[in-house]
DNA sequence: TTGAAAGCGCTAACAT
DNA sequence: ATGTTAGCGCTTTCAA
């Protein structure tokens, strides 16, 4: 900037002032200053701007893998909120690893981005009160933050979608109806066993239901197992898209009905093609980045916890007779 | 830092010593100065530490688009060398967009990125050659740079894959062998459709070939008009994933051999299942990141331009006779 | 309309 | 082992 300046015989600050379109410069002078600033190639340093003016322009984005298709979904949507804002974003993957995102976060704060999208994977948010308390607001979403932290978080109606399902699977005849989780420390798969069980009412059956990560061995094992017992089940409502298809393989071909949570694609093309939960994981993306755009732009009121809507997809896989 | 400094009785200069774990500080003064930073819930400001520096230990990524399974698989292997490197990842869609690829690549570098990787959606790039010259190394990724630019490529093998499986399908009987690929404009396309026409020699028929954006509607006509033909196909090679998907939905059960450019998860759940020419992105990304932290420190050889090996699985849509 | 000076928070170079 | 000083490149404040 300074060589600008003396290139176009002004001071540095007029070179600041055009640069940053600032009014009160004189049409000449600041064509001068252009014509500098394109001969000797000049970029404005980012870094210094930031410095001096405290604000970075960045949202930081916590997910759980950047390479999963639900929160790339949800990532996209983000990005192009925050585009629209003039914001970048720096993403990092937790893996479901806690002190992962526990560090990743705190690298995005010692970066000072100005806010935060978090999909946690701990149940401790502790270690951010510091930070919110520093002003830089975070938004929680698809899961919610630990005890204490009162902040804006986006969540889909996990139990309403698993009621969803589980009824459907009832109002076509099944009374056996299995059901396949996430380990239960994770926020949504709680919720849809939740869910599941409420709608299941005094048919619920602990034999019928397994949690776990969804590799595909032991989900074999449970599946297999459950098929053994002397009524076994005669439907599946699986708890995340990861698990139906996990399930789908394990299946192979045996008949059963199934219902899985979250939207896949080539859903449709299968035979019998999936019936689902969908949610909208962009829609998630969108919410939390307005959220936090709402809390750039000065909004102090209490935090906001929408709750998004999920639907049945009804395909063919849903709607098998016992 | 200055306030870290007088509350543990100590000069600047000895926090940043503490801070950066520089050796040469007393174990006692270390302690008091770790003990108010704690009290004090300091955390480094790296923008001014980047000012100071000049390296921002962040590298920018531009693709496609964050949501697309391909590159997301491909983001993911980015911020895992990344973050073996003790570096953040910065990312942004370019929506196959040159103009949108040029700001965010300008942008990153307005930011100061220790150095970009970029699958290109537009084929001039002459808009970075001052970065390059200024010290920011580039690593192309899945499609090369426009001309003039001699920086590291990595690609796959697609008019080798393409060949592939043509020759599979030649080899399976087929002469009458269809193609449906991408925009001609875009690299790979163009590399793609080149492999299959070799393939065929004097068996190539234009009338069997059509390029364009993977929409249904135009897909479904082309695949109509094709069939209609007085010697329709009895084969079809599908250019990306997109495509494959598109087709298999326009198709709706009419028996032809398929084989898709680019695996896509449940492809084997299909029936038949579908045979493809299988690319790694996790591998593009690795060895295009890999490439550019070699730059980082300091390797100034000659370009690299590695293809990387694309191979045929076969799953049964492949092996299907006339 | 333009400019001079101070300083954002840190690290490099050079004392002590 | 510890401290002092300068300055990274920019914006803010105040003055001309």
């Amino acid at each position: 900037m300074k060589d600008v300046a003396s290139a176009a015989g002004v001071a540095l600050k007029t070179v600041s002032r055009v640069v940053n379109g600032e009014p009160g410069v004189h049409p000449a002078t600041a064509n001068r200053v252009r014509a500098a600033i394109d001969r000797l190639g000049y970029s404005r340093n980012e870094s210094a701007r930031v410095l001096r003016r405290g604000r970075t322009a960045t949202v930081g984005l916590v997910i759980e893998d950047v390479g999963d298709p639900f929160y790339a979904g949800l990532g996209r949507a983000v990005e192009t909120v925050a585009t629209a804002h003039g914001h970048l974003l720096l993403s990092g993957s937790s893996s479901e690893d806690p002190a992962r995102e526990r560090e990743l976060v705190l690298t995005f704060c010692a970066r000072r981005v100005d806010g935060l999208i978090v999909v946690p994977a701990g149940r401790d948010h502790s270690y951010l009160r510091p930070e919110l308390d520093a002003g830089t607001p975070a938004v929680f979403a698809d899961r919610p933050p630990g005890p204490g932290l009162d902040v804006d978080t986006v969540l889909a109606d996990n139990a309403g979608g698993a009621a969803l399902a589980t009824r459907h699977l009832l109002a076509h005849g099944h009374t056996r109806i299995a059901f396949l989780g996430d380990d239960p420390a994770i926020f949504t798969a709680a919720r849809r066993l939740h869910g599941y069980r409420t709608a299941l009412g005094s048919l619920y059956d602990e034999r019928l239901v397994w949690m776990g990560t969804p590799s595909p061995e032991p989900v074999r094992a449970a599946l297999d197992h459950m098929l053994a017992l002397d009524r076994p089940p005669t439907a599946l409502f699986t708890g995340n898209g990861r698990l139906t298809v996990t399930a789908l393989r394990a299946l192979a071909g045996r008949r059963l009905a199934l219902v899985g949570f979250d939207d896949f694609e080539l859903s449709d093309l299968l035979r019998p093609a999936v019936t689902v939960i969908a949610q909208d994981p962009a829609r998630m993306g969108r919410v939390a980045a307005e959220l936090l755009f709402r809390r750039l732009s000065g909004d102090t009121g209490p935090a906001q916890n929408p709750i998004l809507p999920v639907s049945l997809i009804p395909r063919g896989s849903g709607e098998i007779s016992p």
